[in-house]
RNA sequence: GGCGCAUUGGUGUAGUUGGUUAACACGCUGCCCUCUCAAGGCAGAGAUCACGGGUUCGAGUCCCGUAUGCGCUACCA
């Protein structure tokens, strides 16, 4: 039997991070036992749902390359045949209708309100179970229900006896079927719950392994009793620890903002690999037992190869497929650990390191449509980087690549090499430009004799400036670090001659000799003066 | 309130059936490299493995209890 996996997001507000990891296991797992990744809107609450929501989730699962195998199935849809399995339900004397009145909420917290009723059942002695529809006579029921008193629909859970599962993650679970209320699965305006729905679905599409977030580990025993209900196979179940905030608090959009949300990620220049990267090693590693070659096979085939080390961290997509296995994922919850109000570090350090080593390390021809593509969001772009200029572009690219962090610092701080419209930075300029207020004639000199250069390449602009350093009885470092600033409006960046060779000498000499930076800003050093 | 799950340096994780200097990555500090900043190389700080008992010659690893956190307990999903 192929397995089949489903990812189950609920379209209420943008694909959170969390969600984002659960579709990634249930991807990763699919592609690994070449099962089938399917992909299912729980669209339920009409209230809450929006389309701008499904279109999100639908985008960030593209981003992030996680394909799925059949048509998208809206909840929605098989409202019907939910509303029908329950009736049938009822019929068969597996649940009853509930005619008590629907419960209006307090403005008090619904936590609170569940806390309060539960203190005040057991004061009373109360037993969730001690329902008096529970047993009303059928023929009562039907009556009641035809002269049109509304109800919902409970589920007839046994009193005694025990709910069992093991848990691919968790490991064994039991929960005593009188911990377990006669849960609604209809509710009295014949809308169906998110219990019957999951289940029923689930039957439908024949899941074999649901894989999602353990906020649903005690739900599960629930849904096992419909399963059983509905006289279907019970799929298995994998539970998956939850990421957590710095506090240790659940990660919600309200408290936290849009570090959790996934599209932030692509609009702030990650690179959907490394984003995969980071999310995957959040509650699972990889087995790094080191089996003798010759119990394992031999490597040069390339069809086996030898589990990672422990030091290692960068795992391609298919070395994931390749790795992947459910019974390597932890217990216990991820803190995900951002810094808010510090613009340095506004997501979790290593996501951030990760995407650097991907932007520096990944082959050139995969990132090049990337920095394309945010050039081309910045106005940056020009045609002639796919034409004339396609070498050169991959050249700049790739000096530049190796001190960015996210695919927006190729607008950003790259823009120098791709603009004449680029700032300058006042700390980069009282550092390396008025401080020596020589550099206003040597800069234009300077310029002078690089233009005699053609072409101007490292080693020639290198031995140039060497030489017209001596002359004028400056240290090279004093004009590298000028130039640099006059050339890219930035204190730090790459190999200066590196940086003159890719701009060229027509833009390094007219740079060269700008007088921008005495327009720009006051010479006169901060503190002093009147 | 009840039930469930979890608990290894700041964060993410490793630690196969208990065996004795608790490993790796990120982050942090210093040094080297150097035209700056990264990268890279080297070195370092940082963990009484939540706490308390127990079993054992020996426990991060097994058992019990406590605490803390999280989850579920809804006619939310």
């Amino acid at each position: 039997m192929t397995a089949r996996v489903r990812f189950a997001p609920s379209p209420t507000g943008y694909l959170h991070i969390g969600a984002a990891r659960s579709a990634l296991f249930n991807w990763l797992f699919a592609r690994k036992v070449g099962g089938k990744f399917l992909l299912r809107i729980e669209d339920t609450d009409l209230q809450r749902s929006t389309d701008e929501s499904t279109r999100s989730i639908i985008e960030g699962l593209e981003w992030l390359g996680l394909d799925y195998d059949e048509e998208i199935v809206f909840q929605s849809n098989n409202a019907d045949q939910h509303r029908a399995a329950a009736k049938k339900l009822v019929a068969e004397g597996k649940a009853y209708r509930d005619f008590t009145p629907k419960e209006q909420r307090e403005d008090k917290s619904v936590k609170q309100g569940i806390v309060d009723r539960a203190r005040a059942h057991a004061a009373e002695g109360i037993d969730h179970r001690s329902n008096p529809f529970r047993e009303l006579a059928k023929e009562e029921s039907e009556r009641r229900a035809a002269a049109g008193e509304p109800f919902a629909i409970r589920l007839k859970v046994a009193a005694e006896g025990v709910s069992r599962f093991a848990d691919i993650v968790y490991g064994d679970q039991e929960r005593a079927h009188a911990e377990i209320e006669d849960l609604v699965i209809l509710r009295s305006d014949g809308h169906p719950l998110y219990n019957l729905s999951v289940v029923l679905d689930d039957i439908e599409m024949g899941i074999t392994h649901v894989i999602r977030g353990q906020d649903h580990l005690t739900n599960t025993h629930k849904q096992i009793l419909l399963y059983q209900a509905f006289g279907a196979p019970v799929p298995q179940f994998a539970h998956l620890p939850l990421i957590l905030a710095p506090n240790k608090a659940k990660l919600s959009k309200r408290k936290h903002g849009e570090v959790v949300s996934l599209t932030t990620y692509r609009d702030r220049g990650f690179v959907p690999d490394a984003f995969v990267n980071f999310l995957v090693r959040l509650g699972w590693s990889p087995d790094t037992t080191h089996y003798p070659a010759e119990i394992i096979g031999a490597g040069d085939t390339g069809e086996v190869q030898p589990n990672p080390d422990p030091k290692d961290e960068i795992f391609s997509r298919e070395r994931l497929i390749q790795l992947f296995s459910l019974d390597r994922v932890n217990k216990s919850n991820a803190v995900f650990n951002f810094h808010e109000n510090d613009p340095r570090h506004w997501t979790d350090d290593k996501a951030l390191w990760m995407n650097a080593e991907y932007i520096r390390t990944m082959p050139l021809a995969e990132l090049l449509p990337m920095v394309k593509a945010e050039l081309r969001s910045e106005k940056l772009w020009r045609e002639e980087y796919d034409e004339d200029e396609i070498v050169w572009f991959a050249k700049a690219v790739e000096l530049i690549r190796q001190r960015f962090f996210t695919l927006k610092d190729f607008s950003s701080h790259g823009r120098a090499y791709f603009s004449e419209d680029f700032d300058f930075e006042e700390a980069a300029v009282r550092k390396n430009i008025f401080k020596e207020p020589k550099l206003k004639e040597l800069l234009p000199a300077l310029g002078d004799r690089l233009e005699t250069i053609e072409p101007l390449d490292a080693a020639q602009a290198e031995a140039a400036l060497r030489i017209f350093s001596d002359e004028v009885g400056v240290k090279a470092g004093l004009l590298i670090n000028a130039s640099r600033t006059m050339l890219t409006g930035q204190a730090v960046g790459p190999s200066m001659f590196e940086v003159f060779e890719i701009l060229g000498r027509e833009r390094s000499v007219m740079r060269l000799r700008s007088q921008r930076p005495w327009h720009e800003f006051s010479e006169a050093t901060e503190g002093q003066g009147n």
